[in-house]
DNA sequence: TTGTATGGCACTATTTTGGTGCTATTTTAT
DNA sequence: ATAAAATAGCACCAAAATAGTGCCATACAA
């Protein structure tokens, strides 16, 4: 919600007070949550009266995924792979890698800007096709 | 995985002994998931010696979406809608409503039999375009 | 130099999820 | 008949993940 908020100010620098206000979100938790993306890159951050978050990057070249990432960790639905006790009887791990690999690409094709509500985009550019 | 086990037997009843044996499960614990599918229909049930579960339908036919609504409830990556106190301020609700509706998609299009090691699986059908 | 704002880190609390205890009921083989 | 094998139901506990807070340091601009 905050890199839409974002994306829809573009450029311009926004404060969390003036974020959490606007969107009624815990300040504190926003802070945090704002600071981790900061970190990753992913605003842009200035301190002082005036100061702020915006984005780093133009909405439309920041895709779902990569906020997840930062967020979450890596795009998963389940800790496949190296020290899973289950490993050596799994029939599905190469299935589910699949399943992840799918919906990684749904992210990895849907940006901030696809996931703003559709008031003056255009025409989102992740369709499923089967 | 009992289920891609179930797949891996047509139309064979296998008992919770046998699965957790062969895939070390918690036994308790995969007897409640096979009760649930079981009354979700998505396995037959008998009791008795010789008894067990097995998928009520082809492997093929079942959708990983239908698994998942029987075992998490709704696909979704959000509780949007209805209560949320967000509601009013959120500007992503119909981007997110896009997303879910995008991994349904991946959901629907993958069954059961998808899941399962490609040893006999000739090709998923599964794939995402851009 | 003061007020406004982010940076960092540790900590608490709540929710979700993994897992168990116990008992009843159905079914088949002896 | 009856005992053993198996599911059905429900409440409960434990551990892990996630939402949220406290506190202080640091930077920046008027």
């Amino acid at each position: 919600m905050a890199l839409a908020f974002l994306a829809s100010r573009p450029g311009a620098f926004c404060s969390v007070r003036e974020i959490v206000d606007d969107l009624s979100l815990p300040k504190r938790l926003l802070a945090e949550v704002l600071k981790d993306m900061s970190r990753a890159t992913l605003v842009d951050a200035t301190r002082g009266p005036g100061g702020g978050y915006r984005l780093a990057m133009d909405a439309k070249t920041l895709p779902l995924s990569r906020v997840v990432e930062v967020l979450e960790g890596p795009v998963a639905i389940a800790d496949c792979g190296d020290g899973c006790s289950l490993q050596p009887s799994c029939l599905i791990q190469t299935g589910l890698t699949q399943v992840t690999a799918s919906i990684r690409k749904v992210l990895d094709n849907m940006s901030v800007a696809d996931l703003l509500d559709q008031t003056d985009t255009p025409a989102p550019k992740a369709i499923l096709s089967v």
